[in-house]
DNA sequence: AACACGATGGACT
DNA sequence: GTCCATCGTGTTA
């Protein structure tokens, strides 16, 4: 079942954290989503949207459900799919890593790896490279048949939440914030160390080390 | 027109 | 842990 568009209609944090579990699906390959980030638009100094309107991200003042790809370091094809209340918030979600569901055997062969591992897709240039996505798929919707789809996952899961990866030139206040959502128990996560479990509300603070 | 630098991944010590 | 491939983009001039 693909997701609705109205799904993608409001902030990104809230997008990120419902991402988790669900799939991407292209052609014969079905990956659920294990790790995600949320960028929050002009105000996140992590953002690309934080100059502004330019030539390459194009894709995130558009509309919500769509994708943003980017090449990051020369090399690496980076997914995003874009949110936000309303086309033009700047709000998008880059995908981080996730596990094969089905089509292994075309996974391996775009990564060149001879098995499955939980590492196999563990990461935004991984995946992006499992998916057989370039920049091309920028502006494409996964809202709609064909392509790129996003669709539903199992419901409930467990997600863990941390600060983002690789981005220290970033405000402090953006560095440190818990944008960055995972699968609990799955390998397909990167930095475990600095994920956690968000605390309770009503619950008891317990001591970060003993006294 | 020149330049510095990444929202990383893989190989290696 | 360290090193570095590799190039589009935003910035500055």
């Amino acid at each position: 079942m693909i997701v609705p568009r109205s799904f993608f209609a409001r902030p990104s944090l809230e997008v990120a954290r419902a991402l988790i579990g669900m799939r991407l699906v292209r052609d014969d390959v079905v990956v659920r989503i294990t790790e995600v980030e949320a960028y929050g638009g002009p105000a996140d100094s992590a953002s690309h949207a934080r100059h502004g309107r330019t030539t390459r991200n194009a894709p995130i003042w558009g509309p919500p459900g769509h994708v943003y790809m980017y090449l990051c370091y020369g090399l690496h094809q980076m997914l995003n799919l874009v949110a936000g209340a309303r086309a033009g918030d700047g709000h998008a979600i880059l995908v981080r890593g996730g596990e094969v569901l089905a089509g292994l055997d075309t996974v391996l062969a775009r990564r060149r790896a001879s098995a499955a591992s939980p590492a196999l897709l563990a990461g935004p240039g991984k995946l992006a490279q499992g998916l057989g996505l370039d920049l091309a798929f920028s502006h494409h919707d996964v809202c709609a048949p064909g392509g790129l789809e996003l669709h539903e996952g199992d419901g409930v899961v467990r997600v863990l939440a941390g600060p983002r990866v690789g981005i220290d030139f970033a405000a402090p206040r953006d560095r440190r914030a818990p944008l960055r959502f995972a699968l609990a128990g799955s390998g397909a996560v990167t930095e475990l160390a600095t994920l956690a479990a968000p605390r309770r509300a009503g619950r008891a603070r317990t001591p970060r080390r003993p006294a």
